[in-house]
DNA sequence: TCTGGTCATTTTGCATGCAAAATTCAAAAA
DNA sequence: TTTTTGAATTTTGCATGCAAAATGACCAGA
């Protein structure tokens, strides 16, 4: 297991003794924290794919009882990060080459549709400061800079989703998103197509511009069809 | 509380006094059955929006603890079903019209993507299976009889999305139609429009058999714009 | 050495206990 | 009458207890 248990018996005592945590009030619900540290330990690699999650042993680390583990166990089993085997306890769920494709291929096609909506319904601000991103991101891909063109590149994206005015379309995109920011994929996808999608970027952002929903569409659905074949290729290679 | 508590007493009684279960081995985890069967009150209505949703209640109503049903209830807040207010409790979560129109905006670029890739991927099989509900279905439009024409229309997006061979893509098409389904909205909607997505089912058709998925893509992009408008249409009256 | 079986240990799933927060409701004050 | 206060009650969130199931250690016999 690649836990980092930072002093279990310190964590213990805390839990068990009477003491004092702060008022209630003043935290958010222990079930969400532990989602989210267990959620970030998993996207962070600290959890490795495989791994055993023990709820005592959680509940140690994290010094809290197993209910609220438990209950963040839950949550993540149904984000798809995990898997309960009944009565055997929770993995973390190794993403198989096959189940990762598939989440890349609805990933494009919600942000096909984004790109649909953003054209109607992106605000001035907002296509300025994709604009701006764009430029930047511009400057980064001429350098040479990967790192940050990522980032970058990362950041229109999820503008681009927000733009589309669609608070479902929104949290289903980050939903999908942490459970393929996991392992190597992400890594592996991006760094194909740096110029290609460079070019494809510049259509989208004149699609923007135009508020031409339709060829934002065509440009992003060619976005699916070579992330696909780009994923084929990395994964067959 | 639209509850219905189907005796409340006997049910206590099953479960503080030592009554044996089933063994454990031959049942679902409890919490699988008490979120199937809360979801299910929820989508048919039986706990309508906004009730107020009383773990200790509920857990005398099903039988079971205050555990599994608390379990159950972070997983329906996931899916969207409930809400937790913190130290407040949960309540079904009133699906606002514009909440529901962004989902059935996001189902229906979700079903558009299945269009493309089952016009690739849709076995002789399923095609053919698909031809016979959509004639099982075009003949109930013409005898008018509304309640088989949904029942066949529903049948043939499910093995459409099916048809895509994308598993990721089944969970959520699956996991976004039961918080759609609930309420009077999904009726609202199906009862529009009742001839012309008859044509577009048509085109929809003709798209699959020849496994063309640019124009199958086009009939359900098309599709996606009509339902906006009519829903539109249906909430603005 | 390998197979199969028994028993001790650990782990899981659920029930329940308990303190803190929220809600209710009645009586007092404005 | 309306508002305020505050004590009693209910509800929530978490911790913990406990029985059933799974795991693993050990040993006997092939």
């Amino acid at each position: 297991m690649a836990q980092t248990p930072d002093s279990p018996t310190k964590a213990r005592k805390d839990a068990a003794s009477g003491m004092k945590r702060a008022p209630i009030l003043a935290r958010r619900p222990l079930h969400e924290e532990v989602l989210a540290q267990l959620r970030d330990m998993i996207v962070e690699g600290d959890l490795a794919a495989g791994d055993r999650l023990n709820d005592a042993k959680l509940s140690e680390m994290l010094a809290v009882s197993r209910t609220p583990v438990r209950e963040a166990l839950k949550l993540l089993a149904q984000e798809g990060l995990v898997e309960l085997l009944p009565r055997r306890g929770a993995r973390v769920l190794a993403l198989s080459e096959k189940a990762m494709g598939e989440l890349l291929e609805v990933i494009c096609g919600i942000e096909r549709l984004a790109a649909e909506l953003a054209a109607d319904r992106m605000s001035q601000d907002q296509l300025d400061h994709m604009e701006r991103l764009h430029a930047r991101m511009q400057q980064r891909f001429a350098a040479g800079d990967r790192k940050q063109y990522f980032k970058l590149n990362h950041e229109i994206h999820l503008l681009l989703v927000q733009a589309a005015c669609n608070d479902a379309l929104i949290a289903l995109h980050a939903s999908l998103l942490t459970r393929v920011r996991r392992g190597r994929y992400a890594a592996l996808l991006a760094h194909d197509r740096w110029a290609e999608a460079m070019t494809e970027h510049e259509e989208l952002m004149a699609a923007l511009r135009a508020h031409d929903a339709e060829r934002a569409g065509i440009v992003m659905a060619g976005h699916v069809k070579h992330t696909r074949e780009a994923l084929h290729r990395a994964l067959v290679s």
